[in-house]
DNA sequence: GGATGTAATGCAATCGGTTGCATGTCAAGC
DNA sequence: GCTTGACATGCAACCGATTGCATTACATCC
């Protein structure tokens, strides 16, 4: 870096570095260096006199500097799906929180559901991170393997064997809601599906279908994709032609989406039509407020860094699975079954 | 780094070095850096066969050791207040997209409102990265000059003499919302303020005073802080207590908490009272849905990564005072003033 | 044929720290 | 008084790149 030369430097004055704490306080640049990392080799006298020196010079260490000499860089990686969902602000702040009290400093990437633009991400922050935590990751499985053999990661939402992953469990919800619905009298329900590659919509899609099965309900399956309010909102006019008297969102902005379009078409929700949500992410800011599995995404954020934090300090590199549970929250967006559905 | 002995590394083959490739391919260190940054400086042979080697190793530069040696880090930090809070997620995807696609690697920071917080995160960061952005930053006018002496710092929504930011100008959306509210027979407002240090909210705060002044309308100030919804919720029942027949919230977020608030004390939306929020960040997922002043949040991220790319470019370091405009956007949350409020 | 220029490449210093090993000092032990 | 060892500190190599300044080889020109 030739300051001096390219300029780029003229808005500061130059940051002090270890060879000027050291020339002023008489003592090595080795000393210096110890004085922050191992104080406790040092005598008090010294460290006081180095620190003091530092102080006044605004001398902070070089992070850049000590990361290529140890290896340790202090920065993990989120790489989440997309960031507006507001699946995903729970879930970073707490990762984010549990990456701070380590010390940590947290790159945030957003793939906007894109293998690709993950791909490229990933690549970027490869070189300058000690671990990585991939929530709902689109990637495939070869190219995910490749990333932890090579750093530790963490995987949100996403089953791969021999990786460490925390899965938010949402089907022992998904069953209590199917129950909840088969209580209520409904036999014909819709499942307003996500992305094809998400391992939670597939998780979700498969708790309906077997606990639909086993207690005699139809189901029938409505796409939204991506998921986001507007596509949920468009999918009310199919499932009301479908015929179906409740429907199940893959997600709170889907369901959310869901009662717009259905209020837009005068469904009344819930005594004519029951919806059901999941993540339970918008609390009761809906009208009605939505009946939704609740998912406990912010504790998925903290575990996941968690246990990165652990496998980055050499422990546990053994495959860890970690499930987090669910359930169901009732609110108002489910009623009984009208006696008969209006045709269309 | 001791890889061979303190077993962090052991997790992976060691990613290959310059060295490496350049022993292998037969030219220098220099060389190998070169066919990477400086192609045109080679031999189109010596170009090829550098790569060529350089992708059967899997070499890619190290950006640590790049970044000490340049001075060019490839990353920019955003920091936010509260990550969780609606308004900043399209914000933080937008400044997201613009520097991923100038190659930048972005460090996210979530001051959680707190001054210290956000002070230390700033420590953490400076000394990676080329650029700062600070968003609705609550730090003291002098630290942020500190910091922005030392890196090129774009603020968002802090007005700072000297230093480039990026203004969501709320005022004339506010001042049509006031014009709105009178025009509908309303005399006795109040505001549901946000935290003192925001400077939206004074922002918000004088332009309600001085557009009531002008129309004589009464502004009474109830407090809600931090922002959200609960303390909305909260403020529902000290605002009808006050009589006021409106109310105009710090935003979106407080908005629909109040609104929750006055449904659970009956009062009507908004047949006997009128809502008003800020930012336009929930669409029309209130019920009823938000009447509030569009800010166009997203666009504050992008601009400001945009600025911050041409100060990092060594251009135009000279001051920039950008504005966004706002204006009013009616939906359903305000109507006629009653004609008697009734007492309580 | 010697001076001159140019294109391709190498040498070695540098960025700002960390750390294994050596050195020096001083007190305790015999 | 000499050995021994603990403690405090310094020396110098190293992390993996970049880059100013040679150096080399070859072609061109007079």
């Amino acid at each position: 870096m030739k300051r001096d030369s390219d300029g780029r430097e003229q808005r500061s004055e130059i940051a002090p570095t270890i060879s000027q704490v050291a020339k002023i306080s008489g003592v090595s640049r080795a000393t210096v260096s110890r004085a922050f990392t191992r104080p406790e080799m040092l005598s008090e006298e010294t460290v006081r006199r180095v620190k003091a020196v530092a102080d006044k010079l605004g001398y902070v260490p070089n992070q850049v500097a000590r990361a290529l000499s140890t290896g340790r860089h202090g920065n993990v990686a989120l790489i989440v799906s997309d960031v507006a969902n507001p699946f995903f602000p729970p879930l970073i702040r707490a990762a984010q929180l549990h990456a701070d009290r380590a010390g940590l400093c947290v790159f945030l990437g957003n793939s906007d559901e894109d293998p690709a633009r993950e791909e490229l991400l990933l690549g970027r922050f490869i070189g300058q991170v000690e671990g990585l935590v991939l929530a709902s990751s689109r990637l495939d499985e070869a190219q995910i393997r490749i990333y932890a053999a090579r750093r530790p990661l963490v995987l949100i939402n996403r089953d791969i064997e021999g990786i460490t992953r925390v899965l938010i469990d949402t089907a022992p919800g998904v069953a209590a809601a199917i129950t909840h619905l088969a209580e209520l009298g409904h036999r014909h329900i819709a499942y307003v599906s996500g992305p094809t590659t998400s391992w939670s919509n597939q998780q979700r899609r498969n708790a309906i279908r077997k606990e639909a099965a086993k207690r005699g309900l139809k189901v029938i399956a409505i796409p939204a994709r991506p998921p986001s309010y507007d596509t949920g909102r468009l999918a009310a006019a199919p499932i009301v032609a479908s015929g179906v008297t409740a429907a199940i969102a893959f997600d709170d902005l889907v369901a959310q989406g869901l009662l717009a379009g259905l209020a837009a078409l005068d469904v009344d929700v819930p005594k004519s039509f029951s919806v059901v949500g999941c993540d339970d992410v918008l609390g009761e800011t809906t009208y009605p407020p939505l009946t939704t599995v609740s998912a406990r995404c912010a504790d998925a954020g903290d575990v996941a860094v968690g246990l990165l934090l652990s496998q980055m300090n050499g422990g546990a590199s053994g495959e860890i699975r970690h499930k987090l549970n669910s359930h169901l929250v009732v609110r108002a967006s489910t009623g009984p079954a009208p006696a008969k559905r209006k045709g269309r």
